[in-house]
DNA sequence: GATGAAACGTTGTGGTT
DNA sequence: AACCACAACGTTTCATC
């Protein structure tokens, strides 16, 4: 049963996420701390079988994490700025380990392009952001963009059609 | 005494946070789930006097939400890119109320500097991003960076250093 | 998945500094 | 104004089916 073993490691590996567990999976991302007890009345299952199944998404990987979103210009933070960098040869894999111990970086990814490297990142001000880019030019070209709105802000993930 | 109300008002806005408002912002921050009993037996403080603090973090608008983290790939978005968006004349507004609408854009923000728009996008494969870009040609001229691997992803906030 | 009971957490009142 | 103590209520977590 060859072709049978197949079709269920492929079922395993893609995780199909069915209905009760998308109608969970948008209640914790609208709400993380609501209870599975609340959750349950909305998608009609008792708290125990809510708690199981958050369990397994979980433990599979699906539901990576809680977390709350913190105001960047109530914690002090009143400038937002998109930079990209283009490493210098040989300053790529330094900057990889420096920038994690940046406490501004919010975010930073390895893109494809002309560019390596970008990141998004949280100031004080124009002080701030001029002391933060002149730690980046030692590892290779930057510009910086600053953020002027959100338009979309961390947007919840809807069941892919299809 | 405007010289006194002129500091009060200014206090008000800077909303300064202290050492135990810190300390349940870190806990919520790592794992919003965690009971009011938990984050108080960490923090030195009561159930009671952590709700309160939270409930007026959330007033204040220093805590704007608690969110579940999905993985992108375990909902069946293989692929994430970075898009710039140059908008056209007079595309800028249309493409603003037509962003909000796509599934695909978790985060957008208008930016300074040759580009518009900055997009974070999540596609199911290849062909998904190709669709997806041709409805984008419509409002301007874009730029994608696909996005190899995560260097940083949503780092929490630290207090700002004084 | 459901049920029911025990452990735990939350929330409101009242009292202290 | 901020916190604690206590009690009523809701939630989570087991066992069991």
């Amino acid at each position: 049963m060859l072709i049978k073993a197949k079709i269920t490691t492929l079922k395993n590996l893609k995780t199909e996420i069915d209905r009760l567990n998308w109608g969970i999976l948008q209640c914790l991302q609208e709400n993380s701390r609501e209870s599975f007890a609340s959750i349950g009345r909305k998608v009609g299952l008792t708290p125990p079988a809510v708690a199981e199944r958050v369990k397994k998404m979980e433990d599979l990987g699906i539901i990576t994490g809680y977390f709350a979103r913190v105001s960047h210009a109530m914690a002090g933070y009143q400038l937002k700025a998109i930079i990209t960098l283009k490493a210098f040869m040989g300053k790529l894999k330094p900057f990889l380990e420096m920038v994690v111990t940046l406490d501004e970086v919010v975010n930073c990814y390895r893109i494809t392009g002309n560019e390596n490297i970008i990141m998004e990142v949280i100031l004080r001000d124009q002080f701030h952001l001029e002391k933060f880019i002149d730690k980046l030019i030692l590892y290779g070209e930057t510009r910086t963009h600053i953020i002027l709105s959100d338009v979309v802000a961390d947007a919840p993930i809807k069941k892919r059609r299809g």
